[in-house]
DNA sequence: TAAATTTATTAGAATGTTCAAACAATGGTA
DNA sequence: TACCATTGTTTGAACATTCTAATAAATTTA
């Protein structure tokens, strides 16, 4: 026991490549009966004495647990991280290739990057308009407006319909006031 | 000289953190008449010893001109990355703003990160994406595909136009053939 | 010009991560 | 059982970055 202290453990922030290799045991945990040692190194592209150090690390940090020449096991701790990590990921990857339409190899690298440096408050924020672009596919001018609406008030299919149903009803009501315009957008 | 080959330099990549301190040096520049150490130390929240260290570094690499005790210069090739690091915070942070609507706060510290992981063919693809959303404020169920038609045609009015124009010439078509459904959605 | 203050540098140490080389354990196969 | 290939560890070095403490240059002030 090298600490003084072991609750204050916690609270040191884990560092991007710890989060790199919990990410990738994650992924190999739910490939493969057992990880090892050699699989982390080729997910990670290193070499083995790089992985066999960041398991001791990772292991005094009560985030795997790991004895020498055993598989490797996560915590529930260090589950709880690979997770988040690994859904970061995906919803960046979703990101890019279906709604920036970039290369699927790109995509993916450049999320494997950029899944450490957004917060999860923002990664819900952009589920939450990825989300809005699948549901409500009409919008009109005020857009964004409605895409404020929805991060407050959720998927409110009464507020959200097609562009047909919209034109539908807008029809009516113009064909009863027998106006050449339209009326100005109005969501409520 | 300690170095065989100086051409080769150019092909090691910088790290994340010297495209920071140039970022940095490029906005002190543009703020004010002279730029010192201090001021870096100060905006990069690190002591002047990193700074002054970092400018060592960044001499050799001919990203900066600087001789000690003297103010910090730029060479044009220092000068290209810091602006295009700027340009990448510049296009994150609005999107995390504007779009997401994040706090101005978090959404900086986020950008700072993340404009050293994305590719600069990613950022234009979201430039791309937030001028489409700008000009193109009308979409309907094909939300998505004319994303990709902007992408590949740029901003052309005549398929954009905004759902008022797109009502009225619809109300008419409706009319003439006194149907009671719109046409399905046709951007052609 | 001399003293005081500010600004900047060097030296040396710490951290986190990586690797190559040498060594050690494990698990089959002859 | 003895050997061999595979897998994993240790050791020691390297790199990039940061810091504190000590020192030095530059600038301001008296």
């Amino acid at each position: 026991m090298a600490l003084k202290s072991c609750d204050k453990l916690n609270e040191i922030p884990l560092t991007s490549t710890m989060e790199d290799y919990l990410e990738a045991i994650f992924d190999l945990d739910q490939e493969k009966k057992f990880v090892r040692v050699k699989d982390i190194a080729k997910r990670m592209d290193v070499k083995m004495p790089s992985v066999s150090s960041m398991l001791k690390t990772l292991n005094d940090r009560g985030l795997v647990n790991y004895e020498k020449y055993e598989y490797v096991e996560l915590t529930k701790e260090g589950e709880d991280v690979g997770k988040e990590i690994r859904r970061r990921h995906e919803v960046l990857l979703k990101f890019l290739t279906e709604i920036l339409e970039i290369e699927f190899d790109t995509a993916n690298a450049e999320a494997c990057k950029m899944e450490h440096t957004l917060s999860s408050a923002t990664l819900d924020r952009l589920t939450g308009f990825m989300e809005f672009i699948q549901n409500c596919p009409r919008t009109g001018e005020n857009w964004l407006k409605y895409f404020k609406e929805y991060l407050v008030d959720g998927y409110r299919p009464e507020k959200c319909q097609t562009r047909r149903q919209m034109f539908s009803r807008k029809f009516e009501r113009q064909v009863q006031s027998k106006g050449a315009t339209p009326p100005a957008d109005d969501p409520s």
